[in-house]
RNA sequence: CGGGGAGUAGUUCAGAUGGCUAGAACGCUGCGUUUGGGACGCAGAGGCCGCAGGUUCAAGUCCUGUCUCCCCGACCA
């Protein structure tokens, strides 16, 4: 419960406990709810349309990339999961694992136990990520140099029991996509995956409204079983980082290991190169925390499941009047959007007020609000979710201003972001300021590193601020180890991560 | 895996030293009045007090066991 009694309209407010207030969006803007099983939530109606959103969008451009989607099972043989043998380091702590098929009666005659002769010949883990199962099917389906390069992805769920949940951030089942490919030379299999790390890099900022940065993980950092990891990095209001997407440039790890081989134009028999790449339901947590404010969420408007809402306000001795001219303005905007995206709210069981609240809460970008003096004058009194500013609009130009204004929500909500994170960029050139920067907020900071393990584990442990990326695209200056002093020319950003 | 807390109505909780015929707020249902920033009145529905034992004339309340959930930390491709 609240202890601090500083609810606004339910809601925690950010300064007075971060994490709590965003449960509270997550809760009163009716996005998910815990489940009856640990680390498992619930996405709601409301939630599951954003995600949808993101999926419809993104699909486009993974589709545009000449991957094609297909599907793949649940269940992993464990014996496949242990082929790779960093990879089954990497995920062995936090799989579930299928041993038994069948249920029988209870000793004791309530309920239903494991029935022990039900045992399955071989344990199947539930896909913590299909990384094995797929180039196992790979290993098939690639035999010429005709056959690649093979580009797939799948939409799904995977499991990882995680010892601690956090609805959308980690959660013991999620939802994702991931992507496979598999080429003839490390060259294309490179290109592949930093093409889809950009892919991410312009989804986020052009649908999500949010700036990233975007570049290679370090050693430590990087999936198990990958060469190297690109990843990208948002920023959220306290100044976290939160890692949403990744992708892997896997060498040849796994068709050694899967024993997929191509024979090439020279007739001689080769292993490819492979990538993979995804993003999760974590990007719902980014796309929360990154906007939303004390009055409930805030949705950039290419991914709102609805975009405009309108709210009549009537007399009993003028409802009639005011419904018809609420039904006129629906009429006038329904033609630019999908049925689900624009509502008529006639409830009226419910005040005006708490109307408001309910779609400031949801973080609907545009509400119409129409009364009295609105059908007296041919009006719509036309309110902004993202700086609560009201403007008047006559029927005639109504359709075209609310598309402007929602196209402007969606910019400022971007300039907002990049602005954030610029602001929130540090530069250091030594421990002590690195330390300071931690001590005094949160924010990335950009440091030389020299590269060496032992220094980025010393400020984890110290400050408990990670290596977040290696930037793409900027050139090298040389400096000193922020941690040891030694000379090199790599400027890494830190942060303290979700 | 370590530390803490909690299981009582749909939800959040109150129920000192056992006396309960178990309450409140919000939510829910019906009727009526309302409607420019969370409306109000009246009438209702809703509970095996997590589960299993025990102590007692009497157990949400005490004892034992057990299960579950939440929070903090460690871990987290």
């Amino acid at each position: 419960m609240n202890k601090f009694n500083t609810h606004n309209k339910g809601i925690t407010k950010r300064e007075d406990d971060y994490s709590q207030w965003y449960l509270d969006i997550i809760e009163k803007a009716d996005l998910a709810e815990n489940s009856s099983v640990r680390g498992c939530m619930v996405i709601r109606p409301y939630g599951y349309a954003i995600w949808e959103n993101i999926q419809k969008n993104l699909n486009k451009m993974i589709r545009n990339s000449g991957a094609k989607n297909a599907y793949f099972p649940l269940f992993i043989p464990k014996s496949f999961f242990s082929r790779e043998a960093s990879h089954v380091k990497g995920f062995a702590k936090e799989c579930a694992i299928v041993t038994h098929y069948r249920l029988k009666e209870s000793e004791n005659g309530n309920g239903v136990d494991v029935d022990p002769e039900a045992k399955l010949e071989e344990e199947l883990i539930v896909r913590p990520t299909s990384e094995t199962i797929i180039y196992d099917t790979f290993s098939r389906w690639v035999t010429s140099w005709r056959d690649l390069p093979l580009k797939i992805n799948q939409w799904a769920n995977v499991v990882r029991w995680e010892r601690r949940t956090r609805p959308f951030l980690r959660t013991a089942e999620f939802l994702w996509q991931e992507g496979h490919t598999v080429h003839m030379t490390h060259e294309e299999s490179l290109k592949e995956a930093i093409d889809r790390m950009e892919m991410y890099v312009q989804f986020a900022r052009e649908f999500l409204a949010l700036d990233v940065y975007y570049g290679k993980k370090s050693q430590m950092e990087k999936f198990a079983g990958a060469v190297d990891t690109y990843g990208i990095e948002a920023l959220m209001q306290d100044g976290k980082a939160l890692q949403f997407g990744t992708s892997h440039d896997l060498g040849q790890n796994f068709s050694h290991s899967f024993n997929i081989k191509f024979v090439d134009k020279d007739g001689v028999s080769k292993y490819p190169w492979q990538t993979s790449w995804g993003v999760s339901t974590r990007m719902m947590g980014a796309l929360i925390m990154a906007h939303s404010d004390d009055s409930g969420l805030v949705l950039p408007p290419k991914i709102a499941p609805i975009k405009v809402v309108i709210v009549p306000i009537s007399r009993s001795e003028n409802r009639d009047l005011v419904m018809n001219y609420a039904n006129e303005i629906f009429e006038i905007l329904k033609g630019g959007y999908d049925r689900d995206e624009i509502v008529l709210d006639d409830r009226d069981y419910l005040s005006p007020g708490a109307k408001f609240n309910e779609w400031e809460k949801k973080g609907v970008p545009v509400r119409i609000e129409i009364g009295s003096k609105e059908v007296e004058s041919g009006n719509a009194l036309v309110v902004r979710r993202d700086s609560g500013e009201k403007v008047l609009f006559g029927k005639d130009v109504l359709f075209d201003e609310v598309g402007n204004i929602l196209n402007d929500i969606q910019r400022v909500l971007f300039e907002r972001s990049c602005e954030d994170l610029r602001s929130k960029t540090y530069r250091v050139e030594s421990y002590d300021e690195l330390k300071r920067v931690f001590e005094e907020g949160n924010g990335f900071v950009s440091a030389h590193w020299c590269g060496d393990s032992e220094c980025e584990l010393k400020i984890k442990d110290e400050l408990s601020v990670t290596t977040r990326c290696l930037p793409f695209g900027r050139e090298g200056k040389k400096g000193r180890c922020v941690c040891c002093g030694k000379e090199c020319d790599e400027e890494w950003l830190f942060a303290k991560a979700y």
